[in-house]
DNA sequence: TGCTTATATCGTAATGGTTACTATTAAGAG
DNA sequence: CTCTTAATAGTAACCATTACGATATAAGCA
């Protein structure tokens, strides 16, 4: 189905308007599903189709999606909220590499924990909704060049 | 050993002093090595044994901990940084579970993650340094009471 | 003991991401 | 068409964090 039918009918299934405003925030979040945007990176890229757009209707839009399961908020420790399409039923098995050096950012998207998560079930009585696992490290082909060099990192979120 | 010496001689080997001011600092870690204490929190609890201390002082000398890897840095999402002990060698060895009922926070000393690591490496060439997994979901135990409810939770880290 | 230099601290002002607020506009219901 | 409610725009306020200038403490050296 269309992603936005389907996000659509979700707004209108928990009485929301899929706006044009929204829409079009919805729009650039599918245009750009790989990456991980701030509302400030959303704010720029939709005012290109949507120039009268206001940022705080952006962050009001996101918290939305983000109430409706839609998008997932995260942080990576840079000092900006991230936000990041939630995979219909595949909703949080992801995880991230990311690089001390360049700092790049790789996402997996098979889902390693269901094992765990069962044992936690059984071992502490704690039924997970929801998980995130982020790896930090090198690349080996990434080993001698120092595009960033681990140095200047700021302390990790 | 004592752990402030311990401590001590960390700051020492990379030529910085142990103040009475990070001294306070480092002890009310240690006093409260269970919780996750924000920076206000920290400044809050070292006042009482040193009245005279700065807010900004703390914020630099925890940064300072940080670069030395004594304490981790990380971010549950409730819009301030919060800072651990590291366990010595452990360094990244635990996990978090975060109830969405009570908000309680929990934490896990064992690492999962070996296999995971190693498979990394294997198939990604990515070498680990580092790793954070934080589990979100109830206890079976709390699932009737409504201390926070998860409605007004606010959007995920 | 003094002088010099580097390191830390203090208090506060500035910064910047996020939230709250008011007025205005659009959408539905009757 | 009018009333009521929801959504947006723009901006001011908020608050955690950082940067800054002045003062104080410690170390090195004569």
């Amino acid at each position: 189905m269309n992603p936005i039918t389907n996000i659509s009918q979700q707004f209108a299934a928990q009485n929301y308007k899929l706006t044009p405003q929204r829409e079009a925030i919805v729009k650039v979040l599918l245009d750009n599903e790989e990456e991980h945007l701030s509302v400030e990176e959303v704010y720029m890229r939709v005012k290109s189709s949507y120039p009268h757009l206001g940022l705080a209707t952006v962050y009001r839009t996101l918290e939305l999606l983000c109430e409706l399961h839609i998008v997932e908020k995260m942080n990576f420790g840079d000092g900006v909220a991230r936000y990041d399409l939630r995979d219909c039923d595949h909703a949080h098995m992801h995880h991230h590499l990311i690089c001390n050096v360049c700092g790049r950012l790789e996402e997996i998207k098979d889902d390693w924990l269901l094992e765990l998560e069962q044992r936690l079930e059984a071992e502490y009585g704690f039924s997970v909704t929801d998980h995130r696992l982020d790896f930090k490290g090198t690349y080996n082909t990434c080993k001698r060049s120092g595009c960033k060099g681990e140095k200047e990192r700021k302390a990790v979120s």
